[in-house]
DNA sequence: TAAATCCATCAACTCCGGCTGATGTGACGA
DNA sequence: TCGTCACATCAGCCGGAGTTGATGGATTTA
């Protein structure tokens, strides 16, 4: 099932290639803890380093370094290092593809739907 | 909770309510199962009676029991019962809900964004 | 070079999600 | 009324995700 199709995206958008279900699955298990989602959110103002995150949200280092990998490993996030420091920011392409993948998800539910009554 | 916020969706779309951030989660968690996801998409071709999904997946009748009970809890399903069997059914609502969420959590995401180089 | 700082990684532990087999419940048919 | 079927729920177990404290590696400063 896999390279159903492969480029010929005729848009001129760019598009990210579909995600493979393992893919989406490890995104969403990514997304459903309260932590990482408070260090997504902390880092919608721009890349930060560890030990900013650390203090902000009132982390353990290691503790925040776990879930820090997690997120870096699904690609939710990308790092950057500077002498001694690591700068964390947002991979804003993962979401916009879980996002195409749940559209598509959505889309075979073809829903007899009752409109809006 | 609840009512936080009524009726007056100017639209005529009859958009679902936002979600509560602790509602996403449990949604997200729900979703980042293979089983799971097998009987959403199992599902996608219309409603069906339990015993029909235990054979067509090929699990044990409390393990499908177990999942689908995560599903309904979540939103995701809904049950009828009829005679003696049980009927489950998508409610695409709560995965368009789920979608509008990360839209929203991506729009908090500023991305400095390179325009698609 | 030595000390200090930032961060990753490790081992040990806890805890919870998921699996299994058995039991309970309600609806049907003989 | 009794047996059967469809499904839910329970108790017990197991594996893995998450936490904690400690250690290691890399970089900067004194």
């Amino acid at each position: 099932m896999a390279g159903l199709r492969t480029a010929r995206s005729g848009s001129a958008l760019c598009e990210p290639p579909p995600l493979q279900p393992e893919q989406a699955r490890l995104l969403l298990r990514a997304l459903a803890d309260p932590i990482r989602l408070q260090v997504i959110e902390a880092l919608g103002d721009g890349e930060r380093c560890v030990c900013d995150l650390t203090s902000e949200l009132a982390l353990a280092q290691s503790k925040l370094s776990f879930h820090l990998k997690v997120l870096k490993d699904t690609g939710l996030l990308a790092d950057r290092q500077s002498g001694r420091w690591v700068y964390y920011r947002l991979q804003p392409d993962a979401l916009e593809r879980l996002r195409a993948w749940l559209a598509t998800l959505a889309a075979s539910c073809i829903a007899p739907a009752p409109p809006c009554s």
